[in-house]
RNA sequence: GCCGACGUAGCCCAAUUGGUAGAGGCAAGCGACUUAAAAUCGCUCAAGUGCGGGUUCGAGUCCCGCCGUCGGCACCA
C-alpha cells in the first residue's frame, strides 16, 4: 500500500504539530513555586509504566496504555487541570549488559542509543509528555537518590509496636539503655540484624548462565525469567530488604486503592498471610529440654494436633544431623544428596509421587505426650515456615498421600459432619473428635481458639509452653544484590575487620568505575571486584561490589517526576504535597506482583520516616490487556506475527495508530491486532478530513464549500450534544472504543449533509482532539483562518472542553415498546409527557394488542417511563 | 488442583447496569461515479447472546450447575 496515494497528508501534518509542541513546550506542567504556577487549578497525575529501552524498540503494546493516558491527559488539560504526564527510562538491567558483553560496547552507549530510538518513536506518536521531566534510572543524578533511599533502608528498622519503620538511632539508644554492658560487637550484631537492609547468608537462586543471583520473583518454574536459564539453590551472603515486615500493611492498605480486584488478590496471594501457631515438639532423648532445642513446626490447624502422627523435616533442615540415628544415616544422607542435586524445577515437577526417608529419631507430641517418628521429605520446603511440619494425614492431602505410601498412622480428629465421606482425607472445618476433653465436640474455629487463645487470653499452647500463635507469610525478604556491572552500586563499604558501614550521603552518587572488562566472573565475586582501584579505599576499607537489581530504580521513579531537577532532595515536600498520589497508573499485568509490590514497600518506608505524606503511591491502577498477533497468538519474533508501530505510522499515520489501539476493544481486554481494523480507523480519519476539506483542480486540499456559517439542524444539534456527553463520559470511564464509535456516528451524520455548520463541526474537533491530536489541530487551524469571527484563534490543546446541553438530547415524542406478558407486540409514538393512564389506554387500544388481551384478565400493567409498557394478562 | 477474566452476527466489539439484542468498525453482497479499476459515496445482509436449570411481568445482564478459551499461582503445612 506504500504506493497508494495517502487519503490525507498525515505525514506533513503530524511532523508539523509535533515540532510545534516541542518548540512551544505546550505540555509543560508547572510545579509549585514556578512563575506560571496557578494554585487554583486542580492537579491530575497520570503515569505510564516507563519502558525498558530494549534494542528492539517500541512494540504495539507500549502505545496501548500510553495512548489511553494521553487521551485522559489531553482531556483533563482541556478541563482546566494542571496535568503531570511524564516519561522516562528504566534502563539498568541485564539485556544491555548481555548485549554489551557480546558486542564489546559499553552498556551506557547501547542504553543511550536505545533511549534515543525509543524517544523518537514516542514523539512520532504525538504523546503529550512533559519532556522536561524525562528521567533515566542510569543517570548518576537519578541513582544518587536511589542510593540515598537505600541508605534510609539501611539506617532504619521496623518497630513492631507502631508497625512502622523508625530510624536505627532510636534502636541503638534503646538497646544501650536496656543492655548497658553489651560490647560494641554484640550491639552491632543486634542492630545489624534489625536493619531494613541487611546482610544474610541465605539459600539464594543462583543462575550460572547469567552469573548472578535472582529474586524469587525473577524465577519462574526453576528457570530465570530473563533468558530462561536454569537456576539452582545455593547459600550465599547477600543484601536483603526486610519487605516481610510490611506483610500485614501491604495487604491491609490495599483496601482503599482503586485497583482491579484481581490484582489485589494476586498481591494478597503472593504475600500469602496465614494465621497459625508455632508448636514445639521435643526431640526424644534431648536432655536440654527447652524449646530452642525442640523441633518447631508451623501449623494453621493447631486443632488437629492430636492427629499429628509424625513429623517431617525438610532435607536441608539443620536438625537432621542431630536426629538421625546411625542405622538410618546412610539412607538419610543418600536422600539429602539426591534432594540437593535436584534443581528447584525437578523438585516441583515430581509433584505427584511423594518421597522421603525415616531418620530413626522420634519427637514428643506436646498435647498428648505421644512418641511420633521423624521423617525427612522434599515436600517440606525449607523456605516456608520453619522447614518442618507436623503431619496430620487424616486432614491434609499431602500428609495423607505420604502416610499412605509409607504406612504411617492416619488418625481422624475432625468429624466432617453429615457432609463427609469417610475414605478420603477431610481438610475442611468440622467438629473435633478423638482428641481430648479440651476440644472434643468443639467446632474447628472454637478448637483453634482453645489452642491459640484470643487477643486477651493466651491459649493452651502458650499456657503450657508448647507453642505460640504466629502469622506466617509466603512472601520472603527481598534478595537485593546482584553480581552484575550494569546496576546501581551500593553506597556501602567494608572496614578491615569485615564490618559494613554506609558511605556518607554527601559522597553520593557512588558511581561505578569505567571498566574494560565487566564480564561476570563466574563466581560469587561480582564484576566490580575486578576494579581494584575503585574497590580499595584509603583506610583499608573496600567497597561493596554487588549492585542493586533492576527493580531498584523503578521503585520510586514516579516520585522523581514530580521534582526531577531537585539536587537537595529526592522530592521536595511541596512537590510531594501537590502531585502525589498518582491519580491513574496504567500498565501491563506482568508487574502485578513485582514492581507494584516493591514500589509500595519503598513508599511506605519513606512515608514512615516522614519523607512522604501518602501511605500508598498509586491510587488508581488499570491494566491494559495484551495485544495479540493477527493470528490470535502472543506476538513473538519466532511466530513472525510482530507488528511494528513505525510501519503502521508510515502507512497510516500516528493518529490512526492511536485511534486503532483504542478502537480495538476495551482497554483491559486481551485482543488480536488487525491491519484491516487499522485501515478502518484510517478511513474514518480520512472521512473526517473530507468532512471539512476538498481538493481543488490541482489536487490541493482546501476548505470544503459545504462547511458554512449556518445554523445546525435540530438533528445535528442532537447528535452533537449526544457525542459531547458520550465522549466525555467514556473518557472518564476509559471506554475509549465506544467514544470513537460515537464520533464515527457523528461523522456519518454530518457527511450526509450538504450544509455543514462550522460551529458544530468546530465543537466536534475538540472531542476528537485527545484521540487524534494532529488532524484535529490542523483542521481547526484551517477553519479558524476562514471563520475568524466564529472560531476562536487558539489551539485545541489550549482551549476548553465543550459542554453539552441536556435540552438537545430529549425528543418531544418517544417511542414506547408495548409488551404483553413480556413479549414485544407493538410499538407506539407518544408525547414525552404522556401520563401513565394515557399510555395504558393507548396501548390497550392498539390493533395488534387487542387479540392478546381479549377475553383474558389484565393482572398488572408495568410502565417504564419513556421506555416500555408491559401488560400482564392471562 | 486453586484464583481471576472472558464466551453476543463470518470477525473485532455495543447494549442507558433487569426494560425493543445492534451503536461503530472489518468482511461479504448490491448500486452510483469511472472506458475500466482503485478510492469514494449510498444501500443491504446477518446472531437470539457457550450449554442446562432457576428468580422475575420481563434475563445477554441476577442466582445455581456444567462446558470452553485465556491469564496467574501451584507440595505455602
Amino acid at each position: 500500500m506504500s504506493e497508494r496515494r495517502k487519503q490525507y497528508p498525515f505525514d506533513e501534518i503530524e511532523a508539523k504539530w509535533q515540532n510545534l509542541w516541542d518548540q512551544e513546550k505546550t505540555f509543560r506542567a508547572s510545579n509549585p513555586g514556578d512563575p506560571d504556577f496557578d494554585p487554583k487549578k486542580p492537579k491530575y497525575y497520570a503515569l505510564d509504566m516507563f519502558p525498558y529501552p530494549s534494542g528492539q524498540g517500541l512494540h504495539v503494546g507500549h502505545p496501548e496504555g500510553y495512548t489511553a493516558t494521553d487521551i485522559i491527559c489531553r482531556f483533563k488539560r482541556k478541563q482546566g487541570f494542571n496535568v503531570l504526564h511524564p516519561m522516562g527510562w528504566d534502563a539498568f538491567g541485564l539485556p544491555a549488559e548481555q548485549y554489551a558483553i557480546e558486542h564489546g560496547v559499553h552498556p551506557r552507549e547501547t542504553t543511550e542509543k536505545n533511549i534515543a530510538h525509543f524517544k523518537g518513536q514516542l514523539k512520532r506518536i504525538g504523546f503529550s509528555y512533559d519532556w522536561e521531566r524525562e528521567i533515566n534510572t542510569t543517570d548518576p543524578s537519578y541513582y544518587r537518590w536511589t542510593q540515598w533511599i537505600f541508605l534510609k533502608l539501611y539506617n532504619s528498622y521496623f518497630d513492631t509496636q507502631s508497625k512502622a519503620a523508625r530510624p536505627i538511632e532510636e534502636l541503638i539508644e534503646k538497646r544501650k539503655k536496656d543492655f548497658p554492658d553489651e560490647s560494641n560487637t554484640e550491639l552491632n550484631d543486634h542492630i545489624n540484624s534489625r536493619r531494613l537492609a541487611y546482610i544474610d547468608e541465605v539459600a539464594v537462586n543462583w543462575c550460572p548462565a547469567l552469573g548472578t543471583v535472582l529474586a524469587n520473583e525473577e524465577v519462574v518454574q526453576g528457570r530465570s525469567e530473563r533468558g530462561d536459564h536454569p537456576v539452582e539453590r545455593k547459600p550465599m551472603r547477600q543484601w536483603m530488604l526486610r519487605i516481610t515486615a510490611y506483610g500485614d500493611r501491604l495487604i491491609e492498605e490495599l483496601e482503599d486503592l482503586e485497583w482491579p480486584s484481581g490484582i489485589k488478590k494476586l498481591q494478597q496471594n503472593w504475600i500469602g498471610r496465614s494465621e497459625g501457631a508455632d508448636v514445639h515438639f521435643r526431640i526424644e532423648g534431648d536432655t536440654v529440654g527447652n524449646n530452642s532445642s525442640a523441633i518447631t513446626v508451623f501449623t494453621t490447624r493447631p486443632d488437629t494436633l492430636f492427629g499429628a502422627t509424625y513429623i517431617v523435616l525438610a532435607p536441608e533442615n539443620s536438625l537432621v544431623d542431630q536426629i538421625t540415628t546411625s542405622e538410618q544415616l546412610e539412607e538419610v544422607n543418600a536422600y539429602r544428596k539426591t534432594a540437593a542435586s535436584k534443581s528447584e524445577r525437578e523438585r516441583t515437577e515430581t509433584n505427584k509421587e511423594k518421597s522421603g526417608v525415616f531418620t530413626g529419631g522420634y519427637a514428643i507430641n506436646p498435647v498428648n505426650g505421644e512418641r511420633v517418628p521423624i521423617w525427612i521429605a522434599d515436600y517440606v520446603l525449607t523456605s516456608y515456615g520453619t522447614g518442618a511440619i507436623m503431619a496430620v494425614p487424616a486432614h491434609d492431602e499431602r500428609d495423607h498421600e505420604f502416610a499412605s505410601k509409607f504406612g504411617l498412622e492416619i488418625r481422624q480428629v475432625v468429624d466432617p459432619g453429615n457432609e463427609g465421606n469417610d475414605e478420603a482425607c477431610f481438610t475442611g472445618d468440622g467438629t473435633a473428635i478423638n482428641s481430648s476433653p479440651l476440644i472434643d465436640g468443639l467446632s474447628t474455629s472454637e478448637a483453634k481458639e482453645v489452642m491459640m487463645g484470643t487477643k486477651k487470653e493466651p491459649g493452651w499452647l502458650e499456657k503450657n509452653g508448647a507453642g505460640v500463635p504466629r502469622v506466617n507469610f509466603k512472601l520472603r525478604d527481598w534478595l537485593f544484590s546482584r553480581q552484575r556491572y550494569w546496576g546501581e552500586p551500593f553506597p556501602i563499604a567494608w572496614d578491615k575487620d569485615g564490618n559494613h558501614y554506609p558511605i556518607s550521603e554527601d559522597q553520593l552518587p557512588v558511581e561505578a568505575p569505567a571498566m574494560e572488562d565487566f564480564k561476570p566472573t563466574g563466581t560469587a565475586d561480582p564484576p566490580l571486584s575486578k576494579a581494584s582501584d575503585w574497590v580499595n579505599l584509603k583506610d583499608q576499607s573496600t567497597r561493596e561490589t554487588n549492585t542493586m537489581p533492576q527493580w531498584a530504580g523503578s521503585c520510586w521513579y514516579y516520585l522523581r517526576y514530580c521534582d526531577p531537577d531537585n539536587t537537595d532532595a529526592f522530592i521536595s515536600s511541596e512537590a510531594d504535597d501537590y502531585w502525589m498520589n498518582v491519580d491513574l497508573y496504567v500498565g501491563g499485568t506482568e508487574h502485578a506482583v513485582l514492581h507494584l509490590l516493591y514500589a509500595r514497600f519503598w513508599h511506605k518506608v519513606l512515608y514512615d520516616l516522614g519523607y512522604l505524606k501518602t501511605r500508598e503511591p498509586f491510587h488508581k491502577l488499570v491494566n491494559q490487556g495484551m495485544i495479540l498477533g493477527e493470528d490470535g497468538q502472543k506476538m513473538s519474533k519466532s511466530r513472525g506475527n510482530v507488528v511494528n508501530p513505525d510501519e503502521v505510522i508510515n502507512e497510516y499515520g500516528a493518529d490512526s495508530l492511536r485511534l486503532y489501539e483504542m478502537f480495538m476493544g476495551p482497554l483491559e481486554q486481551v485482543k488480536p491486532w488487525s491491519m484491516k481494523g487499522v485501515e478502518g480507523v484510517y478511513r474514518f480519519l480520512a472521512r473526517v478530513w473530507r468532512l471539512f476539506m476538498e481538493e481543488d483542480q490541482e489536487g490541493k486540499w482546501q476548505l470544503s464549500n459545504k462547511v458554512k456559517d449556518v445554523e445546525p439542524t435540530k438533528k445535528q444539534l442532537r447528535i452533537l450534544h449526544e457525542t459531547i456527553k458520550k465522549v466525555g463520559e467514556d473518557i472518564e470511564s476509559l471506554d475509549f472504543n465506544t467514544a470513537i464509535s460515537q464520533m464515527m456516528k457523528l461523522t456519518n451524520e454530518f457527511t450526509a449533509a450538504e450544509n455543514r455548520p462550522v460551529s458544530s463541526l468546530a465543537t466536534f474537533l475538540h472531542l476528537l482532539n485527545p484521540f487524534a491530536p494532529h488532524i484535529s489541530e490542523e483542521i481547526n487551524r484551517v477553519i479558524v483562518s476562514t471563520f475568524p469571527s466564529i472560531i476562536p484563534d487558539a489551539q485545541l490543546a489550549k482551549t476548553t472542553w465543550p459542554e453539552f446541553d441536556e435540552d438537545y438530547l430529549v425528543d418531544d415524542e418517544v417511542e414506547i415498546v408495548v409488551q404483553v406478558n413480556g413479549k414485544l407486540r407493538d410499538k407506539m409514538l407518544v408525547a414525552k409527557e404522556a401520563s401513565n393512564e394515557e399510555l395504558e389506554a393507548t396501548a390497550k387500544g392498539l390493533e395488534k394488542i387487542q387479540p392478546f388481551i381479549d377475553g383474558v384478565t389484565v393482572r398488572k400493567v408495568i410502565i417504564v417511563p419513556g421506555k416500555l409498557i408491559n401488560i400482564v394478562a392471562n
